[in-house]
RNA sequence: GGGAGUGUAGCGAAGUCUGGCUAAACGCGACGGACUGUAACUCCGUUCCUUCGGGUUCGUAGGUUCGAAUCCUACCGCUCCCA
């Protein structure tokens, strides 16, 4: 079975990812395959900038508004979904265009992450949670050993449990997935710049309203929750609570969307094998012909 | 004008009484990094300068001392109280 073409354009946090998206969407025939964990969740629109409505009008938009913000997500669960959105576009003769903040997705989309693990019993999880990270260690440490339980991070906590659940129910049969032929294209902004824009784009927030969608989110169950750790609205829970202003509240959204932003950066940048930066000022013109030379080399 | 307090690395803040173990705790920020089912998560490292030998620091200037962020003197700035 031949590859299936894919055009994936990465990058951090309002780097422009979803207008590029679209464009080339209008331009080559394509859909969008959402890549963000986040945007899965519905009622959260504002904080996560999902795209809006007009801009879901313009092009087919996938794996956006697939599950409420109470329930859990998986990168298995996106590869999965991903992977079937990915071969319905590709068989309607259209081009399957990814794109999306969360790395560790479109690591896995891309067949460059193995997924080999069972999936972790959230009742366990919950209780391992409950342990201390030193309890954990030393259970990880009886336990059989392998070549990934080695490379586990020990001061971190989530990974551990995480081991804890591989080393007991190890690996599972693996079904077979469709193969890509990746085009990855990041907009490559200077730092300051990209920094403003986050500034910007969080202001706009707040006239948009991002506060009553976190009171939801909140009443939901907050940090409880999966969805309720994003970026945009765990913020806002100390000032639900009676402590802080809606000033701080602001500042802190962006200064953790900006650590966000660097922390993508160095996903991108180390994480996926392949992927170009194009600098942004020139990304209007350069990615429709990078997209197009691309379409011609594959034939 | 009188009184009390205070000035420490990008910021906040210990250390000062009881001088050496202090290039100076800790927190924040910033930067760099990790990442096999929570990934907008979670975790780690660096953060005065350096040709890595060393050099220059704790408001400023001087003094005491073998040795000062720490003790003494003067000056400058800031805060608060009384006038």
């Amino acid at each position: 079975m031949p590859k299936i073409p894919i055009l994936v354009i990465a990058g951090p946090t309002a780097s422009g990812k979803s207008a590029l998206a679209i464009e080339m969407a209008q331009c080559f025939n394509g859909e969008i395959v959402s890549a963000d964990s986040m945007q899965i969740y519905r009622g959260l629109d504002i904080g996560t900038a999902k795209v809006t409505a007009e801009e879901q009008a313009q092009a087919v938009h996938h794996l956006i508004d697939l599950i409420p913000m109470t329930a859990s997500f998986s990168v298995a669960d996106f590869v999965k979904a991903a992977d079937e959105a990915i071969l319905a576009i590709h068989q309607k003769g259209k081009l399957p265009i990814v794109t999306g903040g969360t790395g560790f997705y479109v690591k896995a989309l891309l067949g460059l992450q193995n997924l080999d693990f069972q999936a972790s019993n959230p009742e366990e999880v919950a209780l391992l949670e409950k342990k201390s990270l030193d309890e954990l260690v030393q259970s990880l440490k009886a336990g059989p050993q392998s070549d990934f339980i080695a490379t586990v991070d020990l001061n971190n906590k989530q990974r551990v449990i995480r081991a804890l659940q591989i080393q007991k129910y190890g690996l599972k049969n693996s079904a077979s997935r469709p193969e890509y032929q990746s085009l990855v294209l990041a907009p490559d902004w200077p730092r300051q710049a990209l920094y403003d824009r986050i500034n910007a784009r969080v202001e706009l927030m707040f006239d948009q309203g991002i506060e009553k969608e976190a009171q939801q989110l909140y009443q939901a169950g907050g940090l409880s929750l999966q969805a309720g750790k994003a970026i945009g609205y765990k913020e806002f829970y100390p000032y639900f609570e009676g402590q802080g202003d809606l000033a701080s509240v602001k500042a802190a959204i962006q200064q953790d969307s900006r650590r966000y932003a660097k922390r993508q950066l160095t996903y991108w940048r180390h994480q996926i094998p392949g992927l170009e930066w194009l600098p942004a000022d020139q990304i209007q013109t350069e990615l429709p012909e990078r997209v197009s030379n691309w379409q011609k080399a594959l034939g």
